[in-house]
DNA sequence: GGGAAGACTGAGTGGACAGTAGGTTGTTGC
DNA sequence: GCAACAACCTACTGTCCACTCAGTCTTCCC
């Protein structure tokens, strides 16, 4: 009878590994025997994702009821849970759906080199300073997926490794180009980056005076500086 | 009938600012009508503290039930709310207590300027490192107080808007000093500083393989070649 | 247009949890 | 040692909330 001897919902975003469809993917063809999803289903799904969106990100997971996202989705708590099983799982599928635009955006970067990606992560930071919503979510959801228990707690630490494993890479891509100095570790100018991406965004959204642009713009005309191969002063004090 | 219609724990870290004593504040002299804490009273109230700060930081706020905190006090729930009238004044009071010693550490920083410090923030950073509760309890409650109406919410906006206030002017006597270049905003120097100390520990407490010493000594570099007054050099690409 | 599956609703259930009531035990100043 | 108050405890209340059940309405394929 304990809690979790329910159908657990599955660390990888993707999908919550159950029987079901995957949510939000609507099926091209249901074939013959008349199973899945109808197209009144799927808009509500969509309406469940974008209101449990709004209210995680407002709220927290733990501090948003299942029965406010139903409403802000024009519907009855147990109408939602038709379509996500469990709240655990509807978490999932939400960042699932958020992560996917969030690596679409971060593709840009990935896909480059260097300076290029440097500046083109200055670009996702001003994008970001628009897109309140999205920030808070992962924001707020990160923050509380600290905590080891959190449902939430292996795809952050995934979706970090990940991150980290991805910006190395254009790092490396910058040392390989001659672009930048070989003696620092790009793991480390890796982390860096993405701490002053959180760091920035949590004072921001705490207090919208403080400039992300200008917070990130600043790091980033360092590391041109510090990690310029031409300039390369061997001065350690 | 409604929740909040009880005395409001105040949003200033000090004290409730209820009629009670100031919790954890042993009285010096209870003077005459034997008014006050006793002893035994005193000792209850660090172990609850200890409690909740060891069980806010492992589960948040929401995610931590005063039974909970009780039990690892050693003593009933009802137990505990004879010294903290609500969970929210226990969780203001945690944050007072913790502040307190997080604030000393900070003071060493924040009376020295220019270079020295940003040398002292390294030597913070290195006894972050070492104290793994102390930095969850305010990363994971950080996270959770971004939504609005969380209890903290206003805790965490003063504590960073202060932080950020103190540190610009480190900053601001670097420049005086002749240390730092003129044509860089101190207050952005400081938003950077203090994200990439938030960020890399966000990205710690998920992996401990991530190495916030090397992280932050990379930015304090970058900031020493780049804030460097002799190399002004006016590259404006 | 009939029927089968999907998309719901209203009315619960059970458990977790913050806070209360009222009584009992411990401590301390006089 | 004895008031008086602090420091508890047991038992309870009210509420919130995730989730269930049993049924009704809607969609959509044939």
């Amino acid at each position: 009878m304990s809690r979790s001897a329910r159908r657990a919902p599955a660390t990888t975003p993707q999908a919550p590994s159950s029987g079901r469809p995957d949510p939000g993917e609507k099926r091209p063809d249901p074939g013959g025997g008349r199973t899945g999803v109808s197209r009144r289903g799927v808009r509500a799904r969509l309406d469940i994702l974008r209101a449990a969106g709004g209210l995680f990100a407002e709220r927290g997971y733990r501090g948003a009821p299942l029965a406010a996202v139903a409403a802000e989705a024009g519907m009855t708590q147990p109408g939602l849970l038709h379509h996500f099983p469990s709240k655990e799982h509807l978490l999932m599928a939400v960042l699932a759906e958020r992560d996917r635009e969030a690596r679409r955006r971060m593709r840009v970067v990935w896909d480059m080199g260097g300076r290029a990606a440097l500046s083109a992560l200055e670009d996702l930071v001003a994008h970001n300073a628009e897109t309140r919503d999205l920030v808070q979510l992962f924001t707020v959801l990160a923050g509380e997926s600290v905590s080891a228990e959190h449902p939430a707690h292996e795809f952050f630490t995934a979706r970090y490794a990940q991150a980290r494993e991805r910006t190395r890479r254009v790092i490396e891509r910058g040392q390989d180009r001659g672009e930048f100095r070989r003696d620092v570790d790009p793991a480390v100018v890796a982390a860096l980056l993405l701490a002053v991406m959180d760091g920035l965004q949590i004072q921001w959204l705490l207090d919208e005076e403080v400039d992300m642009r200008a917070g990130f713009a600043l790091l980033v005309d360092l590391l041109l500086r510090g990690l310029d191969e031409t300039l390369s002063d061997a001065d350690e004090s």
